[in-house]
DNA sequence: AGAGCTACTTAGTAAGATCTTC
DNA sequence: GAAGATCTTACTAAGTAGCTCT
């Protein structure tokens, strides 16, 4: 079932995003989840019969695991106890810690103790009155690197923990201050391999906490004096309020937004109230308004910018290294870790994206009391500028973020996190794929009670498993409810309306073909037309029956009913567990059908590539096509021309040097047969690259790889391919990418398996 | 059950950096 | 060494999903 996602292909290509005429925005949810009570007494003990966890039987199940682990710790259990006092004791006193030169103070255990001694043992966990354990995958456990490495290890972390963290900080104290590149040498011998370490089993998220807190936006910089704002052909000088959010829709002129009529409209109301009632009695009408000199301003400021010479270049670059260093660093619980965003968002108009109700609105300033700081009590806390105060100051170690603050367009939270390479994020990001893995395991039994499901008596079950057929079958997002009128009006899965689909009986010479159309998140088009199994379809027609086009596909499901389903069916297991699954498995499936053994490197990257772009179209990931396209394309072309000139050139010149060997049977000639027949060997491997090279960036014109290759592809695919293969991994992943999967690199050999 | 809130992952775009070509 | 192409990174919006409270 999975693995053949062709019928994909014709989504991509379908036209450009939102021009689609998805106008309804009023959605009539009357039917939606009402008297289904009964239905669920019954839901519960059908399930209990096949396979069922019930709450206790989880608990049942998570004690077994405690104790494995326990089996686990146990050799280091009296160690880990002592330690453990010691510890109550200096976290309790809080102080006793030392200043170091990169600006952190760190508790006095940082260097004498091994990292162990952060990672409780379960049975330290259980005082902690931890409610609900945390899931944790048997296979997700470094256990084999355990097992292996069992006697030796003990010293060998004690080792690396001498080497990671002293070198370090001899790093800073060092010549840290212009030494960026030649740390990044040094770097891999020191990288803290988490990856071999216990990890927290609880809720617990780190036990120390230090950071600087975040970087604000700078100040608003006034624009000078012979820049003008007209207003109705008339000068105008602005208040510094509004002049500066006169600037921010100033510098968009040339972007697509400032003419919707939502964006202006959106624009002028905030703006307003940002004037002096003097401006604002006179600005009445943005059409009056006349930004170009603003416009201008700032197009010449990024010409004067680009325009700078070498040594001025260099002194900005050192001063934003600086502030890097300064504040792109937490220290968590031993480790250095980079912050991936540790600037708060500047102020500007709100770019939403899609068919946003709210785009063009102001996007406040945020000030430090808008901010709270998350940190260890016993951490040198991060001061406010000087004259201000943070919101708050907390201290909950059961999140991962550092800062956060209230953003004012929707009033969501925004935070500031650690880099995709930290611990905290990596051990999420490696769970994600062992659940993929463990779904893998029972998918089979998954879907045949899906397609059992689809004969239910009752609706809400047959809606249940229709959806989760799409699902996995289609690699569709879950669909959460979302706020009419507060975004772009876009769904999901279980948000599918009647007027996203269409049904055809038969159509193209395929029988029960489901035509979707729909905007998806970001307001990309999903367009597929997908032959489907009688019975869904049959369901399909029967869940529209009687309603109007704007009217819930599955009125009976959202994306909470279906979740606790499928926790039901396996530990853990979400909607978006499928979307990680099929992508990875597509991966793996594919580099095993593309792959030929005797290509070499240029084609099998190749290959690699279409088996990534496989995933990316099942996915639905697309880009507009660069801007650069259709030139680059033709470039690449001409080269690849010349270069075949150059080849029959050399074809004809190796032709006349043979028939001179021929005839003067020297040694010379020879060799010019020799020299004559490399180059052309050498001219045709280059033709073969660029070849290949056209048919990668042509066939990925509106294909976006990168989402797929962060976020879905079990990394350990790719790396045991490259080993395989004998290709180097750099050619799959750049730094960035290397370092978020370290761990995969680490761990993967050739015969891994998803 | 459902609303509201929070935390965290996934997403595409554009700016900036770097490489390539003429 | 300028221009253009391409790659990388920053940015931040928009999802998913869990939890709490009513």
């Amino acid at each position: 079932m999975s693995g053949d996602y062709s019928h994909n292909n014709n989504q991509i290509d379908c036209g450009p995003r939102n021009n689609d005429p998805h106008k309804h925005k009023e959605k009539h949810k009357e039917h939606k989840n009402k008297d289904h009570k009964k239905d669920k007494e019954r839901e519960k003990s059908k399930h209990a019969i096949s396979d069922h966890k019930d709450p206790s039987d989880k608990k049942h199940k998570d004690k077994e695991k405690m104790k494995h682990k326990e089996g686990n710790a146990d050799k280091h259990k009296d160690k880990h106890r002592d330690k453990e006092k010691r510890k109550e004791v200096k976290s309790a006193d809080g102080k006793v810690k030392k200043e170091k030169e990169n600006g952190f103070s760190s508790p006095g255990h940082v260097k004498s103790e091994p990292e162990d001694d952060f990672y409780h043992s379960p049975k330290q966990e259980k005082t902690l009155k931890r409610e609900r354990e945390e899931d944790f995958e048997s296979e997700f456990k470094p256990k084999k690197i355990k097992i292996e490495n069992d006697k030796a290890k003990g010293k060998k972390r004690k080792q690396e923990n001498e080497d990671v963290k002293p070198k370090k900080t001899k790093n800073n104290k060092k010549g840290e201050v212009a030494d960026g590149k030649k740390k990044g040498k040094k770097e891999p011998e020191e990288k803290w391999k988490w990856w071999e370490e216990e990890r927290y089993t609880d809720g617990v998220k780190w036990r120390f906490l230090e950071h600087k807190g975040p970087v604000f936006a700078p100040p608003y910089e006034a624009i000078p004096d012979h820049v003008k704002f007209y207003y109705d052909g008339k000068h105008m000088k602005l208040a510094p309020a509004a002049e500066e959010v006169s600037t921010f829709f100033g510098k968009m002129l040339d972007h697509d937004y400032t003419t919707k009529e939502v964006f202006r409209k959106n624009f002028f109301k905030d703006w307003r109230k940002e004037m002096t009632s003097e401006e604002k009695s006179k600005i009445t009408d943005l059409k009056k308004c006349d930004f170009n000199e603003i416009n201008d301003y700032f197009k010449a400021q990024s010409e004067i910018r680009k325009a700078k010479s070498k040594e001025q270049k260099l002194k900005l670059k050192e001063e934003n290294e600086r502030i890097l260093q300064e504040y792109g660093f937490c220290l968590m619980d031993n480790h250095k870790e980079r912050i991936a965003n540790f600037r708060i968002e500047p102020p500007g108009l709100f770019r939403g994206r899609g068919d946003h109700p709210k785009m063009g609105m102001l996007k406040r300033r945020s000030r430090p009391e808008d901010i709270i700081i998350n940190c260890s009590k016993d951490s040198k806390h991060p001061k406010p500028p000087p004259g201000t105060r943070w919101k708050e100051v907390r201290h909950d170690n059961k999140v991962t973020w550092l800062v956060s603050w209230t953003e004012n367009i929707q009033g969501s939270i925004k935070y500031i996190m650690l880099n995709p390479s930290s611990r905290i994020k990596g051990e999420k990001d490696w769970q994600k794929y062992e659940t993929a893995r463990r779904l893998k395991k029972c998918v089979g039994r998954i879907r045949s009670q899906y397609h059992e499901d689809w004969k239910s008596k009752e609706m809400r079950i047959r809606q249940r498993a229709v959806a989760l057929y799409f699902i996995d079958k289609l690699a569709l997002r879950a669909g959460n409810e979302k706020e009419e009128g507060e975004t772009a009006d876009t769904v999901g899965c279980c948000s599918l309306r009647v007027e996203h689909i269409n049904l055809y009986p038969e159509k193209d010479g395929q029988e029960f073909v489901v035509e979707f159309d729909f905007l998806g998140k970001d307001s990309i088009r999903y367009y597929n037309k997908v032959p489907v199994e009688k019975r869904a379809f049959k369901n399909l027609q029967l869940f529209m029956e009687n309603k109007a086009t704007e009217d819930d596909l599955f009125d009976r499901l959202n994306t909470s009913i279906l979740n606790k389903h499928l926790q039901e069916l396996m530990d853990g297991l979400t909607a978006k567990v499928f979307r990680t699954y099929n992508a990875s498995i597509t991966l793996q499936q594919q580099l095993k059908e593309l792959t030929s053994p005797d290509e070499n490197i240029p084609a099998k990257i190749l290959s690699y590539n279409r088996a990534n772009r496989a995933v990316a179209i099942l996915c639905n990931h697309q880009r507009a096509a660069p801007k650069t396209f259709e030139k680059s394309m033709q470039t690449l072309q001409a080269k690849i021309d010349v270069k075949k000139d150059q080849l029959s050139d050399a074809r004809r010149e190796l032709k006349s040097s043979k028939a001179d060997a021929k005839v003067r049977r020297d040694e010379k000639s020879k060799k010019t047969v020799e020299t004559r027949k490399k180059t052309i060997s050498r001219i045709e491997e280059q033709l073969m690259r660029m070849e290949v090279q056209a048919t990668d960036r042509e066939e990925n014109k509106q294909i976006a790889l990168g989402t797929s290759k962060l976020n879905y592809l079990d990394p350990r695919i790719s790396v045991a391919w490259c080993k395989k293969w004998d290709i180097p991994v750099e050619k799959i992943y750049n730094k960035t990418q290397r370092e978020k999967f370290a761990w995969a690199l680490d761990m993967a050999e050739d015969d891994y398996e998803f």
